[in-house]
Formats: C-alpha cells, structure tokens, sequence
DNA sequence: TTTCACAGGCTTTTT
DNA sequence: GCCTGTGAAA
C-alpha cells in the first residue's frame, strides 16, 4: 500500500486515490502520466475497490499497452495479471470475435491491414457502383481516398445508411457534389457487405461494429459493464469519436471511467482523433473530477516556459483557457537554466553541419540526443553530414526495405521467375553482382529487343539465332546462357516447391548468401537481416495463398507495394549508442538531454495544410471543430510536443535555402517560441562540409554513357524531349538503354483508338468512303488484350471505346474541318539539334471566309471532361508548341492554333500558339540538348514522375 | 488592388 | 496532375 503511492506528488496522489465516479487528469508533458495510471490501477487493486478482472485499460499502440502492463505487473503482487490491458483495436476485436454471430459475422474473420484493404477493394472494383469514381482508364486510382473517406466515417461514428441520409439532408449542395457523396455512401454500403460475406473486417471495423453491437445488444453491453468496474483511458486526446463512444457506453451511468491525457498534445487529427473529446469532457460528465499535474520532472524551466510561449497562441481553443484551469508546468528539478537557441543558417548543409559539429563535441552519451524532424524527407542532409563526421546515428523513417540493393536483386529474381517475360527485371538482375553482364552489351541486346517488341527473355534465348548480334562478346554469350540455364533449373525447381524455397534456393546456389556470411561486417549484417525482412513477407504470403508459388507471389507482392506496403528496413544494431534522428510524431512520449529541433521555415514546420483527395463533408461530422484555424493549431501542437522532449539543452535551426529555388522564411513558429521580433534573427554563413553531391549513390544499375562531341547532331522528339524533361535517368533507360516494358493497358487503349481515327482521317482525305463499321474494325484489329487488370476491365474498356468512337463519328461531321495532312513528318534542325515528328493532323476549316485557317491537331486518349482543363492542356503542351514551330519554319506562318482532340470523351483543346510560348519551348529544347550533350543523366526523383515512371522498381534513384 | 503566369512541392502514423 | 503562394503586370 505505501510502495503504490510512495514519491507521488499531491496532484498525483490526488489522482491515484480517486475513488468513484468520472475523472479527468490533464497531465502535461513529463508530469509522470504513466506513472499515475499504472498506481492507480493498483491503488484499485490493492483497496479492494476492483479485482483486476474488473479493470480495463486502454491504450493505442501495442508499445504503449506492453509498456504499461510491465509497469503494473511490478506494482501488483503475482497472481494479479489479469487487468484488461489493451489497445483499443485489440479489445474491441475481443468483443466482436466473442458475438461474431450475433453481428452475422465468421468467427475466424480476418483483419485487413491498409494495404490489404486496398488489395480487396481492387479486386472487386467492378462490383462497386461507381460512376464519378470511375476510370477505365486507371481503375485504382480512387481507391485510396474512397478507403480514406469510410475510415475517416467510421471514426467519427458515421454508419453506411447515417451517410446517405446526412447527404440526403444537406442543403444547398450542387447536384453533381450532392451525387459524389451519395456515390461514397454506397460505395461504403458495398465495402461493408463485401467484406462481412467474404469474411474480414478492417481497423476501423473493430471498433464500430464493437459499437453496433453494444448498442443493439442492451444484455451483452450490460454484461461488459458489470464486468469492467473501472476504465482507464490513456492518451485521452487521441481518442476518436467512435472510440468515446465506445467509452460512455461501457462506464454506463456509474462512469467510472478515468481519461488521462493532455489537449496541447493532440497530433494526430489526421486519423480521426477529436480534440473536443477532451475538451468538452467536463460537459459530458458535468460532476467529473479534475486532477491537473503540472509538476514536469523532465525538462528545465527555461525550456518549459518556451514551450507554454508558443503554446499559449493556441487560446482561445485550449483546455486552460475553456476550463480556466492552470496548466503551467514548473520544472521540478528547480531553476537549473541551461539553453535553448535559435540558429539561422544560409544553406541546409550549413545547417545540418553545424548540428553534426556541435554533436561531435558534446559531452553526452549520443543516445541522450535527438535531431527531430517535421517530415522523414528532411533528415537526409542531417543523416548525410553525421555520416560524414563519422557520428553513429539512427534514423525512425520507416519503410524503406524495398530500396536496398540486395532486396531489389532478390526482388528482380522472383520476377523474372514468376515472369519470364518481365523484362526490366531481367535486365536489373543480368547486370547485378551475380552475373554481371557487361553493360554495353546488354545495352546492345535490349535496344534490338525493344526495336523488334521482343521481350529480353526471348532474344536472350535465342541469341545466337539474331545475325545482327554476332559481335557480342564471347564471355558475354557464356554469362547469358548461365543466366538462362539458372531460370530454367530455376522455373523448374519453382514448379513443386513454394515462393520461399525458391528464393532461398537463388541467394544459396548463385553464392550471394555465403558471400554475406563470409565477410563479417556491419553491411554484411544489415543485408542479411534486409533478406531475412523480405522472407518475412513471403511468410505472410504462405498463410494467406492457397497456392504458394513464385508466380502467385510476385503477382500478391506487386499489389501490396502498388498498395503503399513498406516494410521497415532492418536497423543497425538498436543498442548500439547512437543519435536518435526522428519525426516529432515519433518522438512523441519519448525524452532526450539534447534535443535539436530542424528544419524550423515557413512552408515546412507548419506544413502547408492541404485538404484530402475526398474531404468527408463537413455536415456530418459531428465534432465541435474550433474556432481558429486547427490545421495550424495542430501543426503548433506538434511543433510543442518537439519542444517538451528536451531535458536541458534545446536548439531550433532553420536555413534560407533548403534545396529548393526558393528563399525561407524563419518558422512562425520559433518566433512565438522565442518571443524574438523577426529583425532580430542574424544569418550565419559558414562553409558547408565536402560537395555533398559526391556522396549521393551511384547507380549501380546504370551503366556510364559517352558524352556528345560539340559537332554531333542530337536527335530529338517530342516524346525524348518530355522524357528528359520528366527526369533524364528516364530518357536514359527509355532512349538508350531501351529497357524492353511489360504491355500496359493505357497503351493498347490510347493506340488501337489512334489507329482507328487515323484511318478515319486518311479516307476523309483522300475523299473515300468510310463506315462506323470500319472505324470500328480498325480498333477492333488494333487491339490486344495484354496488360488489363481483369477481363472485366478489358471488357468494359474495349466497350468504351468502341462508344467513343461512334460519338466521335457522328460529332466530326459537325466540326467543319477539312483535313489537310495526315501523320505529316517534319524535321527541324538547328544549332546541331534536330527535332523529328510527326504531326497527327492538320486541317483548314470549311467555313468560307475563313478557308486560309490552318489547325493542328494531336489526339489524346486521356480522360479529359472539362472545357478548361483540356484547354489548358493544350496551352501548355510543349509538344503542340514543338509542331507549331515545325509548320512555322516550312510555311512561313504559324497556325491558326494548335488542339489537343481528347478522343475518349469528345473534348478539344484548342490553344493560339504564342510567340512567347515558343521562344519558351526553344529555350526548354535547347536545355534538354544541353544535357544530353554533356551525358548528364542525373535522376530527379520526385513522388509524381517517379510514381509513373515504368522503372520505378530497378532506378537507385527512385522516391517511390 | 486585382489578375495572371510561374514555380515548386507533393505530411504525419496506428490498429 | 493539381494546388497555392509569389511577384510582376495591369
């Protein structure tokens, strides 16, 4: 009894022995949160006032709910360990799996994580009722906001049927908004029931249906409420609206439910939390009890008071100021002023060096220090300049698995075995370290397989059969048929045994595996446990599969990493003493002597608030939202969860260039937090440490390319010039290396319709006759059936297509063009860069007085609905403005416009080419000369090119 | 003061 | 592909 209360303070103390009845403990950062729910639980215990059976505890993550069952397990004696101490995941799927019958469910239900959500949604998305939501052209490409918006509806207590009505009641919504929403909520509708008779059931689900069943089932809610006396709650503040919902039905009317939690830490608004759940709690239970801790037995003074400067500018939404409650924390271990500074730097790198520096010559044990960061991309320059000061440091980003080479390589072999035909895996695997295909060769081979559309597979089979490759090497010519006969034994062995027996088999038989073994040493290891990662993934597989082949896998894997699955790389060893470089969201709970808080400008640390693809409307949510404006609120709590992780010495950084074009401003945010004018804040210049570009990864897969000599003729078009421009490691694999691709079902689309309208124009111009029927068989011979989703998708494309066509038919007569040219070919050349295409067609109009009027047109296949965007879309297209200097140069004028003709809904874009815009285009093209002459083929990853790009999976470089 | 083109960037995380 | 802040032009 005295060891339970035993060094607790009065507020404390106060807490822990609260008998009966709701409480409400706001425990600010570093009061001891933890400490006083695991006391109280066993305060309850030991008084008598509950069996442990009796409680209930819960928490969010599993680290959380171990963390807290071995602190009480210390404080109860043996025999007691029966406390209900869980997430809330966990105990409501306790719930629901006990009644799985009752809510018409199968007992050995699966839960689906998010990337299995994704998976599931797909493969039944022709059964969903989508119309606004639909693309036949990608037809995933919604899935994710669709899953988004429900999980958002399920934490905020929204059913299916809640949804169609709420839309139904809003007023003053358009009817084609009004017709979006009404499409999500049967969408919803449609998930649930899918997922109920297929047997699984999501996160979101394990609460609600909890919910439902509590609410619909009065005799099992009260058998739960006699079960559990007393519920604790901790980290009260990210609890959603579903999950307090939960809460008040289970505390039931003698609300014996204590919540512990602190407003000013709420981050994670994101996934549903609702601040008001701890704000209005007092109006919920108006008789509840209120502990406020405030003694901080972390940080100093100096660094509390920062932290309540900056916080304070949340008022008037905060819990102090609602509930006039004082929330200043006040530093336990006295005054003890040690630092905390701002340093504002003219370059990243300075920035980043400087932190390494003042690390390298601290005194303290490294894992006493944290450089934390706003987002996962800003810590690369800080790791790199630990990395090159030497400084052992640990980096939290997750995922990443997928990037390491020896991953890629084991990746590349399953491929090729699962798909012989996947022939950018081949290419990635022949030029691995296992068989080392001379570069240049290879280049060799794969240019002449893409100029002939066969796969690599096939011509490296059949080498010797292909006159034109008589000059390959003869080691070269031995290195690919060992690399043949191993897929044959390969795919042979891959017939009987299961996905992890074959690659086992691979990193065995080619050596790769003894070669980690043998050497010991740090990269050895972490390779070793990266494998051991990813065959931890073909185990998940196994429980899954009906079959466990490689071809099943690849297919399972490939959806899961197009579903956003990224398993954490393996970490050089955890024990090791080492920097802790981490997001402030991760870093939440945790404490650090020194702390170094980075990256502090405008634009980042608050990042620019940005709405979901599909919002939730805001008529349904039924939390009360504040006042001010809450994305900065939050991002302001997150930016004091940063500040409360200091012990003693606290500095903020930032820089004016941060790799972008642009200047910095100084975060809003450290001015509040310093209370400093922004006149005040000097610049530090300092040399950065070595050309960082010298340690950034070189390719291993990307052979080197000869430059151009000044006199050579560069041949461009418009397709090599917007690959270049994209990222010019994509020109090189595109126009150089000629890496062969698997079939793509927007291609076979988009072609076999260009086909089609081509032959159509080509009659019209040279005055034949031409039927809908041959406009269709056109189409119909043109197409192919490779690379489709499903028949289903093949089926309902091929159909769409055939639809525009004859929409198509009947709309050109009303055009009143004439055509002039058909597929014209054109050469510009100039400075020794030559420009070759072909301009899909010119026309004049028909129209009497304007009959001089000359039109360029391009079709497209793309799915284009509005007037304005496809406008838009022409204006900017470099490749209309590439063919309006063409005609240019030969006629002596400019057309009359340039138009993008979008065939797939009937749409023109139709722009005037503008001198400006030209002179723009020339400068663009003589930019991509300039590189390609000079052979610079530096990659520029970034999350929209990367994530179209087809060699996403073999590029070093790649950001997806 | 308004309009417009341009440039740059594209979170955070758990179950 | 799309959104938004910025700075020049109107």
């Amino acid at each position: 009894m005295t060891d339970v209360l035993a060094g607790l303070n009065p507020e404390q103390r106060k807490a822990v022995t609260h008998r009966s009845g709701p409480l409400l403990i706001i425990a600010g950062a570093g009061t001891g949160k933890t400490t006083v729910i695991t006391r109280r639980i066993a305060w309850l215990i030991a008084e008598k006032l509950a069996k442990p059976g009796e409680i209930l505890a819960l928490t969010f993550t599993d680290k959380a709910a171990d963390e807290m069952e071995a602190r009480v397990d210390l404080l109860v004696p043996y025999g007691y360990v029966d406390v209900s101490l869980s997430t809330f995941h966990a105990f409501g799927d306790r719930v629901i799996r006990e009644h799985a019958l009752d809510l018409g469910l199968r007992p050995d239900y699966r839960v689906l994580t998010r990337p299995e959500q994704i998976i599931f949604f797909r493969e039944h998305i022709f059964e969903f009722p989508l119309k606004y939501y639909k693309s036949l052209g990608d037809p995933t490409r919604h899935i994710e906001a669709l899953i988004n918006v429900i999980s958002r509806a399920k934490d905020e207590d929204i059913g299916p049927d809640e949804f169609f009505k709420g839309v139904a009641r809003i007023k003053g919504m358009s009817r084609d908004e009004r017709g979006r929403q009404l499409e999500i909520a049967k969408v919803y509708k449609k998930y649930q029931e899918l997922k109920l008779e297929k047997g699984f059931v999501d996160f979101g689900d394990q609460v609600s249906l909890a919910l439902r069943l509590f609410r619909e089932n009065p005799p099992v809610l009260k058998e739960f409420q006699r079960r559990y006396k007393y519920i604790l709650v901790d980290e009260f503040q990210d609890t959603n609206l579903a999950q307090f919902e939960l809460l008040k039905l289970l505390a039931g009317r003698t609300g014996d439910i204590t919540v512990v939690g602190d407003d000013d830490q709420s981050i994670y608004k994101f996934r549903g939390a609702a601040i008001s759940n701890i704000l209005n709690f007092n109006k919920l239970y108006p008789g509840a009890k209120k502990v406020v801790l405030t003694k901080n037995y972390r940080s100093t003074q100096l660094i509390l008071d920062t932290a309540r400067r900056l916080i304070r500018h949340n008022d008037p939404d905060r819990l102090e100021v609602r509930a006039k409650i004082d929330k200043k924390l006040i530093a336990a271990a006295g005054p003890g002023a040690k630092k905390v500074e701002h340093r504002h730097f003219d370059k990243v790198a300075a920035e980043a060096d400087w932190v390494a520096r003042t690390i390298k010559e601290s005194k303290r044990p490294l894992r006493e220090i944290a450089i934390l960061v706003r987002s996962n991309a800003d810590a690369e320059p800080f790791r790199q300049s630990l990395n090159l000061l030497q400084v052992p440091h640990q980096f939290s980003g997750g995922g990443g698995l997928y990037v390491f080479p020896e991953v890629k390589l084991a990746v590349a072999f399953l491929r090729v075995i699962g798909d012989p035909a996947d022939s950018v895996s081949l290419y990635a695997l022949a030029l691995s370290d296992i068989y080392k295909l001379d570069p240049l060769e290879l280049q060799k081979i794969s240019t002449f397989a893409a100029r002939r559309n066969l796969t690599l597979h096939h011509v490296f089979t059949h080498l010797a059969g292909f006159e034109l490759l008589s000059d390959i090497k003869k080691e070269s010519r031995s290195v690919i048929a060992g690399i043949m006969a191993d897929i044959q034994y390969y795919l042979k062995f891959a017939r009987k045994k299961s996905s992890g027996e074959v690659l086992y088999e691979f990193l065995k038989r080619s050596g790769y595996l003894a070669e980690l073994a043998g050497e010991q040493n740090e990269k050895n290891e972490q390779r070793l446990k990266n494998l051991a990662r990813l065959f931890e993934q073909v185990r998940e597989f196994r429980g899954l599969a009906e079959v466990d082949r490689v071809a099943e896998f690849v297919k399972y894997l490939n959806l899961l990493k197009e579903s956003g699955e990224d398993p954490e790389a393996a970490r050089p060893d955890l024990d090791a003493d080492a920097v802790n470089v981490l997001t402030v969201h991760k870093a939440k709970g945790l404490e650090f002597s020194l702390v170094f808080l980075v990256g502090l400008v405008a634009d980042r640390f608050p990042v620019r608030a940005r709405k979901q693809a599909i919002e939730l409307p805001a008529a349904l949510i039924r939390e009360e939202l504040p006042a001010g404006d809450f994305q900065l609120q939050e991002e302001r709590r997150l930016f004091y969860v940063g500040l409360t992780r200091a012990k003693e010495e606290l500095y903020l950084t930032s820089s004016v260039d941060c790799g972008g074009k642009r200047d910095r401003k100084v975060s809003q945010f450290v001015l509040e937090a310093l209370d400093v004018p922004k006149a005040d804040i000097s610049l530090i210049k300092r040399p950065a440490l070595a050309q960082i570009e010298l340690f950034a990864p070189a390719g291993p897969l990307v052979p080197q390319e000869r430059k151009k000599g000044p006199a050579e003729i560069i041949a461009l078009s418009p397709y090599r010039i917007d690959d270049y421009l994209t990222c010019p490691l994509k020109y090189k694999y595109v126009h150089i290396l000629h890496v062969p691709l698997l079939p793509n079902h927007q291609i076979v689309y988009g072609s076999a319709l260009h086909k089609a309208v081509q032959a159509y124009f080509t009659a019209r111009k040279d005055k034949k006759k031409f039927t809908v029927k041959q406009l269709l068989d056109v189409f119909a011979d043109n197409w192919s059936s490779e690379g489709f989703i499903s028949r289903q998708h093949e089926e309902q494309r091929f159909q769409s297509g055939r639809a525009a066509l004859r929409r198509f038919f009947e709309a050109d007569k009303k055009r009143g063009r004439e055509p002039l040219l058909v597929e014209e070919e054109f050469t510009i050349l100039e400075d020794k860069t030559q420009i070759k295409g072909r301009i899909d067609l010119v026309e004049k109009s028909k129209v009497k007085s304007q009959k001089s009027k000359i039109y360029i047109v391009d079709f497209k296949s793309s799915e284009v609905t509005e007037q304005e965007k496809a406008d838009k879309r022409a204006k900017e297209s470099l490749q209309l403005d590439i063919y309006a200097l063409a005609w240019q140069r030969r006629h002596g004028r400019l057309p009359d416009a340039v138009e993008l003709y979008f065939i797939d809904t009937g749409l023109v874009g139709s722009a005037r080419p503008a001198e400006k815009a030209l002179a723009k285009a020339w400068r663009e093209i003589k930019k991509v000369a300039a590189g390609i002459r000079a052979g610079d083929y530096r990659a520029t990853p970034g999350a929209r090119a990367c994530g179209y790009c087809p060699y996403n999976e073999i590029c070093p470089s790649s950001a997806v």
